[in-house]
RNA sequence: GCGAAAGUGGCGGAAUUGGCAGACGCGCUGGACUUAGGAUCCAGUGAGGUUAAACUCAUAGGGGUUCAAGUCCCCUCUUUCGCACCA
């Protein structure tokens, strides 16, 4: 193997030097700062950005083929004449620096920046075209800062706030764990039984902007699934909350409902064990074994089970009854594992004959059912139901409204209900605010200071950031690292300077990745996040690139945020970003490019023997951007062998290209072969721009370029051609690193500069072509009969329709085939195809 | 279960508004060349059929609309993704 490598490399000195090529390029780019985007321009702004990299130090061929998307679209709107900023920054917070830490022996801080730093050298040699100026790292404190800073505006602004509520706690790892980090009810890391455990945790009020996160009227260009997607996601129901009284005392317990038509058919009323009546009750009956086995079984369930369809409906009587408003029904109270806390109002008001999960549990418990919406037809009988009857229908046993269309009744009766003060019209949404506590190390210092007499304090803004202590021992303790660090822990009260102690839970890390891209407009601000000014410069993204994977998380988040920020005035407009592009993933042997699969490829093999431009030119053209890639290694070689071709066809010709720029306006006759040339040329450029401009269908541009390539090698020997020709051959062959340049850059550099130009391609401009060569002298119809090809003529463009028709009828086969029947329809569609429809 | 997207040669994928199905690349076959290479060049390559043509069939399967359907409509199958006790 090592042999056919060198012996490959040798030869390749002769001719196309990928490896001296790209290293001399992006040298010169660096050194002349050409991408690194200025904040003041005479062209327009363009912002591209494909979601930073997790700072795990190693990049494989997936995650570099989403950059280089954006890379793409990148020097394209530079040729195209904008001012574009592509940065690029680090998510380098999160427990997997912290176990590589742990596994390492070593402190977060280090091996993080030691990550970044080899990342650093894998995206330069990969030629991406990033502002390094702008560089961020969510690890450091002169960006986390802005994140305390930005905890605290939410804070104030009331948007955030501590709750008791159950949580996937590790007992073993000592955190809470996020739901997909449970695993079959173990701990993914450690493998014990997860528990439910109640705990204070601080929550962002997201669900305060639900309403707004369902407008995407303000996006330009985003996938309709991850639209789709999120608003499944925030889950928006109509309905009213409905107040059930507590019998015998004046509590009111608040049902929320969608389906107010069905009141009248209560029987019994569903809370789950974590509901605060229901832990009350507990309190008071400490002997009640079964209610006390019952509740605290469900709420130590896992949570994914327990909400899954399939699991068994169970519950306990509490012995107590509610009062429906309506009637004055006295229904039982139930305590059940199909009910849950966190929607609506955390009770339910169940109607067995009108509702599937309260039909099957009252089958069970041998709980009564009443109809209260009857079939068009009036057949529906008590006896015979098999299922709940939840279609439309018409009212009966519910008083007033008795006869009437029970889709008319869900408003009437919900004003009825607001008429007697009993319940509102509300809306319910299924997304939850946003637990951001994290009893972790490696993660932004939530900024609050806990005093015995103020409460909750915030650190002052001059104290910002909360430094992270770098003297833990990650990994000796199971505790948070943090409360093994006293000096830190242990402050003066900021308002009245009694001894207080620091807030120990760090943020989820998708806090710092919510307002990253704001943060790259201005990142070396040390007054503030970033300016107004810049902020209103740059944003919002023009064209944002990453996985769908991020659909209802990252996107959301930051979606969220940014309406925030909005509505502090630090930004103007209402979206982040205002195109999106999902891209696939890299796949290979069948499964995602993971290191956990063992299946990656790494970039610096393809890029030592191939080059760089090679990689990008395979990834970009193996298929359309926003599908998966299969990886093979076939196909590099292919794309290996195009670039070698355009390598010699220019190398082999410099000679020509150069004379023919010195050449002055001739009058040769220019043959047939290279009018064809010429039209190839323009027709490439058209459908290039087409590819690269309106559909950013980059695996049709490529082939483009491939096909024009095989157009320009037609011409065999060009030291023949007249000066007229020479001319068009010769644009034709300096075309061709134009389009070759943001998917191969290093080598349309290098080109486009032994062609004797001064320039750099990102400053040339778009290939343009020219309307009047992509007509040609003869046009190709082709003839159907009956919808069967039977013939082609070449005619002329201009010709005229009967002409055509007549030409078509004459040709032999198309004759054979009419033969004895009778011509019934001649259509002609210009410029393509006649087609004759006949029968007896 | 509900919803969405998709299904095209041996493979990755083209086909812009209903208008020559399979662009481009890989692979394969035959040939040329020799610095025997992960090199280059030429020719061929959906299936059947033919010396070669003609011709027939073919875009998951079945029906329909149309002069004309991969593309539009209806039904069925398969795959992928999202949601899935949200009252």
């Amino acid at each position: 193997m090592y042999y056919k490598i060198k012996r490959y490399t040798w030869r390749n000195k002769m001719e196309y030097k990928f490896n001296e090529i790209e290293k001399k390029w992006q040298n010169i780019w660096r050194e002349k700062g050409i991408f690194n985007a200025p904040d003041k321009s005479s062209k327009p702004k363009y912002y591209v950005l494909s979601m930073f990299p997790y700072a795990s130090g190693v990049l494989h061929v997936g995650h570099a083929s989403n950059y280089f998307i954006g890379d793409v679209i990148s020097r394209l709107k530079m040729m195209e004449g904008f001012n574009v900023m592509q940065p690029i920054g680090y998510d380098a917070f999160g427990m997997p620096a912290e176990n590589y830490a742990i596994e390492h022996n070593s402190h977060p801080r280090l091996t993080t920046e030691e990550n970044i730093a080899a990342m650093r050298i894998q995206f330069d040699s990969m030629g991406f075209g990033f502002d390094w100026s702008r560089e961020i790292s969510t690890c450091r404190p002169d960006y986390y800062r802005w994140g305390q800073y930005l905890f605290k505006k939410l804070y104030e602004k009331g948007l955030v706030y501590r709750k008791k509520g159950f949580q996937n706690w590790c007992d073993k790892c000592q955190t809470v764990l996020a739901n997909e980090q449970v695993v079959d009810g173990h701990c993914w890391r450690c493998g014990s039984i997860v528990e439910q455990k109640e705990l204070e945790q601080w929550y962002f009020k997201i669900t305060e902007y639900a309403e707004e996160l369902l407008d995407f009227s303000k996006v330009i260009d985003w996938p309709e699934r991850v639209i789709t997607m999120q608003k499944n996601w925030i889950g928006r129901s109509e309905g009213a909350k409905v107040d059930f009284i507590l019998e015998g005392t004046n509590e009111k317990i608040p049902i929320f409902t969608t389906r107010p038509d069905t009141i009248y058919g209560v029987t019994f009323m569903a809370l789950p064990p974590e509901h605060p009546l229901v832990q009350k009750w507990l309190k008071e009956e400490p002997d009640n074994k079964e209610l006390q086995d019952f509740c605290h079984k469900v709420i130590n369930e896992d949570k994914v089970l327990r909400s899954a369809e399939e699991t068994i409906k169970e519950g306990i009587f509490s012995g107590r009854y509610a009062i429906n408003p309506f009637n004055g029904d006295r229904i039982q109270i139930w305590i059940t594992n199909y009910v849950l806390m966190d929607y609506g109002t955390g009770a339910v008001m169940a109607v067995p004959a009108h509702d599937q999960r309260d039909f099957e549990f009252a089958l069970k418990y041998h709980i009564p059912l009443k109809i209260v919406i009857q079939k068009p037809d009036m057949s529906l009988k008590v006896e015979e139901m098999q299922e709940a009857y939840i279609e439309p229908g018409i009212m009966v046993n519910s008083d007033k409204f008795n006869g009437i269309d029970s889709e008319e009744a869900i408003s009437a009766i919900t004003n009825w209900a607001v008429e007697n003060g009993w319940g509102e019209k509300t809306v319910s949404y299924r997304l939850r605010d946003w637990c951001i506590s994290r009893q972790r190390y490696w993660g932004n210092p939530i900024p609050v200071i806990h005093c015995p007499h103020c409460g909750i304090v915030l650190v002052p803004d001059q104290d910002l950031p909360v430094e992270l202590p770098d003297n833990v021992q990650v990994g000796r303790t199971t505790k948070n690292p943090l409360l093994s660090v006293p000096e830190w822990i242990n402050v003066p009260c900021p308002k009245c300077g009694a001894s207080a102690k620091r807030e120990t839970d760090t943020m989820d890390t998708f806090v710092d990745s919510s307002w990253y891209y704001a943060r790259y407009t201005d990142p070396n601000n040390d007054k503030e996040p970033f300016s107004k000014e810049l902020a209103d410069y740059w944003l919002p993204v023009d064209q944002y690139i990453g996985g769908i994977e991020h659909a209802c998380m990252h996107l959301l988040y930051a979606r969220f945020f940014h309406k925030f920020m909005r509505d502090l005035g630090w930004v103007k407009c209402d979206e982040p970003f205002a195109r999106l592009l999902t891209q696939g993933m890299v796949i290979k042997d069948g499964a995602k490019m993971s290191k956990s699969k063992g299946n990656v490829v790494d970039p610096k093999y393809i890029i030592d023997r191939f080059g760089a431009d090679t990689l990008r030119t395979f990834l970009l053209f193996a298929s359309p951007p926003e599908k998966d890639v299969d990886w093979s290694d076939d196909g590099i070689i292919g794309a290996f062998r195009f670039l070698k071709r355009v390598w010699r066809l220019i190398d082999n010709n410099l000679e020509f290209i150069k004379r023919s720029s010195q050449l002055g306006e001739c009058s040769d006759s220019i043959s047939e072969i290279i009018k064809v040339l010429r039209y190839e040329t323009h027709y490439a450029i058209y459908r290039w721009r087409e590819d690269c401009l309106q559909r950013m269908q980059f695996n049709t541009a490529i082939a483009t370029c491939m096909e024009f390539l095989n157009a320009i090698l037609k011409i065999q020997e060009p030291e023949k051609l007249n000066a007229a020709e020479l001319k068009i051959f010769a644009f034709a062959c300096a075309t061709l690193p134009k389009m070759l340049y943001p998917f191969a850059p290093h080598i349309a550099e290098e080109l486009w500069q032994k062609m004797g130009n001064k320039n750099m391609l990102n400053d040339c401009g778009l290939p343009e072509y020219d309307e009047r060569f992509l007509m040609l002298d003869k046009i190709t119809y082709v003839i159907q009969v009956n919808g069967k090809l039977r013939g082609k003529i070449e005619v002329e463009p201009d010709i005229k329709e009967e002409e055509i028709k007549q030409i078509a009828l004459e040709v032999d086969n198309v004759k054979r085939h009419i033969s004895e029947q009778d011509i019934k329809k001649i259509i002609v569609v210009p410029g393509k195809m006649v087609s004759i429809a006949v029968g007896k």
